[in-house]
DNA sequence: TGGAATAGACATACCGGTTGGTATGTTGTA
DNA sequence: TACAACATACCAACCGGTATGTCTATTCCA
């Protein structure tokens, strides 16, 4: 019937298991024989799908976060004219869509970015094409928008994409520290003030 | 000459060196034999002067942290009719007048608050205090705009002023992954044009 | 004013527990 | 039968923390 062994799954396990230990703990203080407690893996498996601890961290990056991150923050910006309004939507939805835990946890990326981004060159490169693409799809929205009249034309596409994506890490660790969805609906309201700059001017047509 | 025993600057000297170990690891992998091996400082006398590892966090926060913050971006904005001059100021200056740190380790509060503030409850709340004086300052400053006609008086201050101190978060920690100047310019684009748009609406006086 | 008592300020040695990692043996499967 | 996929047992290093002893500056009393 069901195979008793499947090492895909096996490591599918693990990397689940893996993403939500270092999202609690961060990949340092993460232990691999919690991780192995809580799958009921054992030790020899885990090292037979992973040479160490850093290649399962990046795994997990390369494997979970990356793509989670980019279907939830970017795939929504892929199409629509009015990218201003879709990111406001996406702003409103986030704290239903994502459970509690984005507000006592965080982001799982901008996590590993801080703890680790200093330390560690590998973890480094693997978050920074993440921001990158993430920024890089922020910017091709607003192009669009700009294209579509929804948003002013004299704004630097790029840079004010980094700034978003800024602002949207930077609101989501303040809600974290808080760990009340007040702080987060303040921020918003100054991000959708924002939002609303990069407008068009209504000039009187003449 | 000098004293044998100067348990204030053993003390001093403990923090200090705390707090790079912290800065540069996080508190969780922060290592007291490293912190005293720098120093010079033996076991002993760290636990003299510190019940525990936490309590010596703790201690960070409170004496070095909390006013190296408070110095750094509340006291800049205390005086002065125009507050959104003042903080692009504090963001263009930021740069020069922090090492090249700044760029790779972060902001100490922000690297805190992101690995501590779920995990433990003391951290959390001392984080809390100095993020929420931190927006006070931030809005008592946009409310002198207002009473000054620099800011638009029907920008909600405290609102505004926690998702500046969010974007300033986030600009911050976006820098800190990508280890260049460029991005942290990139953002302060946006960020000064949030500002602008703060701005008294230039209405035609009747 | 001197000298003993006291307590703060360390120093040294050690502890159990946990860490990531490895060596080696066994089992299932193509 | 060969090799991937595990399982078990073990290791040295490091972790935060403690027990105990020593030194020294001050206090207190004769």
């Amino acid at each position: 019937m069901t195979a008793t062994r499947n090492p895909d799954r096996t490591r599918e396990t693990l990397l689940q298991a893996a993403f939500e230990e270092i999202y609690r703990h961060g990949f340092q203080a993460a232990s691999l024989d919690r991780i192995l407690a809580r799958t009921g893996v054992t030790k020899g498996a885990l090292y037979h799908h992973f040479r160490n601890k850093l290649e399962l961290g990046y795994a997990v990056v390369d494997d979970l976060i990356g793509p989670m991150m980019y279907e939830a923050w970017i795939t929504p910006l892929t199409s629509g004219e009015d990218p201003l309004e879709a990111i406001k939507a996406m702003l409103r939805g986030a704290p239903e869509q994502r459970g509690e835990q984005a507000f006592t946890c965080g982001c799982p990326l901008n996590n590993l970015a801080q703890e680790m981004s200093p330390l560690d060159e590998g973890f480094r490169q693997r978050i920074q094409s993440a921001l990158r693409s993430w920024r890089q799809g922020v910017s091709q929205a607003l192009r669009r928008g700009q294209r579509a009249g929804t948003v002013n034309p004299s704004v630097d596409a790029d840079r004010a994409a980094t700034f978003l994506v800024a602002a949207m890490e930077g609101t989501i660790g303040l809600a974290k520290n808080s760990q009340s969805e007040s702080v987060f609906d303040d921020s918003v309201y100054g991000f959708e003030l924002f939002l609303d700059s990069l407008r068009p001017v209504e000039t009187p047509v003449s």
